[in-house]
DNA sequence: CGTGAACAGTTCAATTCTTGAACTAAAAAG
DNA sequence: CTTTTTAGTTCAAGAATTGAACTGTTCACG
């Protein structure tokens, strides 16, 4: 393939990706505003997916800054959605839990987003689904490899 | 399909979306940062793209206030990438286009986006690309029709 | 054992992006 | 000609982000 060919790819999935994520965004926003921004949404999932994790990261995971996330975990405290509890054989170490309030408020977003994204995705086959994942999952594993 | 599908579904489709999401926008801030940040880049794309536009096609396309973009506008416009052009029959119109400057910062922009991107499109197989692109674009005109 | 390096996290100032309300100005509708 | 709609801006407030400086804590090794 010559330079031309991957460029017109890349515009092509520059423009989908912006398209799908604005909306998206947008959408999971309109519906979950009152109580969190998606940020605090995406940080609440990793949190409970993982259990219990640190400052340090979070920070690799979303690709910022640590004084970011602390930011962000600030704000996620102050409304009772997160503990912060220091490990008693390191005393640097912070780990973030889901409250019981930040579990039901989690579980509440991801329900709003549910109902946001599904019915788009309804509208394909289970098998261009699952294609159409495994592609998404292997770049995705290609750029966490580095 | 039951409900149990689709939450897998939803849950790998966030978590490969999120991890591309965040690699590909930090890498491309760190090659851009001195010069445009990832939204200002965003807006440059799009007026290059439909050569002028206005503040509310923009508002529409990036799903935010029109008064988000007249900031990012404002701030582009400051360092001399973009032109405000009043029409003058409907005299309540500002025209938005590219300086030379703007066209050319573009330009170096888009090639880094290129240089950061491509290497990790290039382990996918032609007909994979295509594949995938085809239902992307599926979801992303889905989404813009409504 | 003691000291300097490395690490985990926070604070702070500055910048950007965002919303929503209030506003200006212009055009369209009646 | 008055009212309504439309395009865009301004403003105040809040969220996210960076990068530098800082606090505490642990670790390495001479």
């Amino acid at each position: 393939m010559d330079v031309g060919k991957w460029q017109s790819i890349l515009e092509r999935y520059e423009a989908a990706s912006f398209t799908v994520n604005k909306r998206f965004g947008a959408q999971i926003r309109e519906q979950i505003q009152d109580v969190l921004t998606n940020d605090q949404y995406l940080t609440l999932t990793h949190i409970r997916r993982v259990a219990s994790c640190t400052t340090t990261e979070l920070a690799e995971i979303f690709c910022v800054n640590k004084s970011a996330i602390t930011a962000i975990v600030t704000r996620l405290a102050e409304k009772g959605y997160i503990d912060r509890i220091r490990d008693q054989r390191d005393r640097r170490i912070v780990y973030l839990t889901l409250t019981e309030e930040g579990q039901s408020v989690f579980e509440w977003a991801d329900k709003k987003v549910f109902e946001v994204v599904s019915p788009y995705l309804k509208v394909f086959s289970e098998q261009e689904i699952e294609t159409f994942l495994t592609l998404f999952e292997k770049l995705a594993a290609i750029l966490n490899d580095e």
